[in-house]
DNA sequence: TAAAAAATTGACTTTTACGTAAGAGTTTTT
DNA sequence: AAAAACTCTTACGTAAAAGTCAATTTTTTA
């Protein structure tokens, strides 16, 4: 595995600018180190990377990407925060859900459509 | 079945503003039909509004949602037109399973974090 | 029928998530 | 060494998806 992966390495891998990471580093979901003023990635930030991808795929906001990453980061040893954490996965994973339920609802509506379409063909083909 | 809804009905119902559902006509998304200058919202333009929701938890776009809605409508008489819907019908079909690809996977680490938040005020438990 | 509540259009504003451009410094390639 | 490629910061611009406000109707309720 690779030490660190330059900025364009990255944009080039997810096809994404180098504004866009630049920008989520602002926003904080990123901190490649610097060697001078040029950015470095390690690993570790290009995982963050792919978890954004993937929250953005998702329509999540910055916002809610970053709620999500920071659920991920080890866990902190007070009680009363781990509870919060559990109780924020919990309200996750019910949205997740949510948008499993639609994207299985959307699915098969469209393999009805796809149904209508291949009839009305092959009627076509009887028809003509 | 009632025959018309209220603006006001719906926006409750889904809990949107009217000016999400007027810019959704503007879209072109839905076509209430007006008594005088005031619309009226048939069953059918509940069930596209239901739909849009949907595209929107998604993180579908209004042209996207559109295209999908598009595709609900009753098919065309021409081949050529069926075929291009089918095609787009693949693709869209695609692009959902991998949104439930991500799902699945953001699911699953969710998991792995509740494990160690549980596992860690175990921990607590035993140690004060 | 008068007052209150709901609806309309039109225009301007806001937020999010970057795009784009300028100007300058570094590193790599030829 | 000169050119090309890459990187940086700063700052203004933009598209999408509404939010907000104003100035009217329209409809409903008292």
């Amino acid at each position: 595995m690779k030490d660190f992966y330059t900025i364009t390495e990255l944009t080039r891998e997810f096809d994404i600018s180098t504004r866009t990471l630049r920008f989520y580093e602002d926003e904080g979901l990123i901190k490649p180190v610097r060697r001078g003023r040029t950015r470095l990635f390690r690993p570790s930030d290009r995982v963050l990377i792919k978890q954004i991808m993937r929250g953005k795929r998702l329509g999540f906001s910055i916002a809610e990407i970053r709620d999500i990453i920071d659920m991920y980061k080890s866990p902190p040893g007070e009680s009363g925060q781990l509870n919060r954490i559990i109780e924020g996965i919990e309200s996750k994973r019910a949205e997740l859900r949510q948008k499993r339920k639609d994207i299985e609802d959307t699915l098969s509506e469209l393999d009805q459509v796809e149904d209508a379409c291949m009839n009305r063909l092959a009627e076509l083909r009887v028809t003509s």
